[in-house]
DNA sequence: GTTTTTGCAAACCATTTGCAGGGTC
DNA sequence: GACCCTGCAAATGGTTTGCAAAAAC
């Protein structure tokens, strides 16, 4: 990750480094605010203007997407920078990077019985994990 | 639009039958302070927190729908509550419903391959229409 | 008449910006 | 040493809330 940083012409700062490992250290999807929080609880002097900084900066060079949760939130999940799809599982809130399945040619179809240029689209699933799954089963 | 309101038992009041104009009047998608901007335009004394109440309700209700601008801003757009997806043009800003057209078995690929349970998922497609795909060639 | 709804203003939350000081290359 | 980056605090923009007055049923 922090070779994007400095390939793209960036600056490897100790408050971009703090920002990297927290979101690392997150598993799933994380708002900003949830960032700023995780500085403030190891005590991290960094501001929160700082945290979207760097949250930009990431998503600018697709190292990080933003994704829209169902209740509207703004969140980001750390990714391979190419275009994919997510799944965001809600238990344990991970997420998974999903490849394309057939969705191109779904995209197609609908551009061509509707004459719609399709440019840009969003495509984001929602539900439990395989672990999850299982997981339910036993636990309880 | 005005019996969902009333078969759900909520009063029909003339700040939501306004409200509710304003929405019809529009063809794309809108944002809350559009509709702060239209009330206020055309004089109609209705509240900003009123104007956030109803689309909410209505939203509720699922006669509008909210989604997610490749901007990241929070828009709703009218629509028959039934489970469907948008497609919206950049450009003269009008909305489409798109059904299925095989989305959903690439969902259910998707579910089968990962393991995961697909609860629920956001689609939406951003382009442009084919008005103006042909305006735009004799336009200008 | 009772209950829901409204309007207003203030509170609230997320995000952005200006600018002086500090750190990186 | 030049320039990028940070922190702070204040500005901004969007959304929610408390509460008394007003409207609907």
């Amino acid at each position: 990750m922090t070779e994007a940083l400095e390939q793209a012409g960036h600056r490897l700062t100790a408050p971009r480094l703090a920002a990297m490992r927290l979101i690392a250290a997150r598993e799933g999807p994380f708002t900003a605010a949830d960032l700023v929080a995780d500085a403030d609880a190891r005590d991290l002097r960094i501001g929160r203007a700082t945290v979207f900084r760097a949250i930009d900066l990431l998503a600018e060079l697709g190292v990080v997407e933003r994704i829209d949760l169902p209740s509207g939130e703004h969140a980001y999940v750390a990714c391979r920078p190419a275009h994919h799809h997510h799944m965001v599982c809600d238990r344990c809130g991970r997420s998974t990077e999903i490849d394309d399945a057939g969705f191109r040619s779904v995209v197609a179809e609908i551009a061509h019985r509707t004459g719609f240029r399709v440019d840009a689209h969003r495509l984001e699933l929602f539900g439990r994990c395989a672990d999850c799954l299982a997981g339910e089963t036993t636990d309880r």
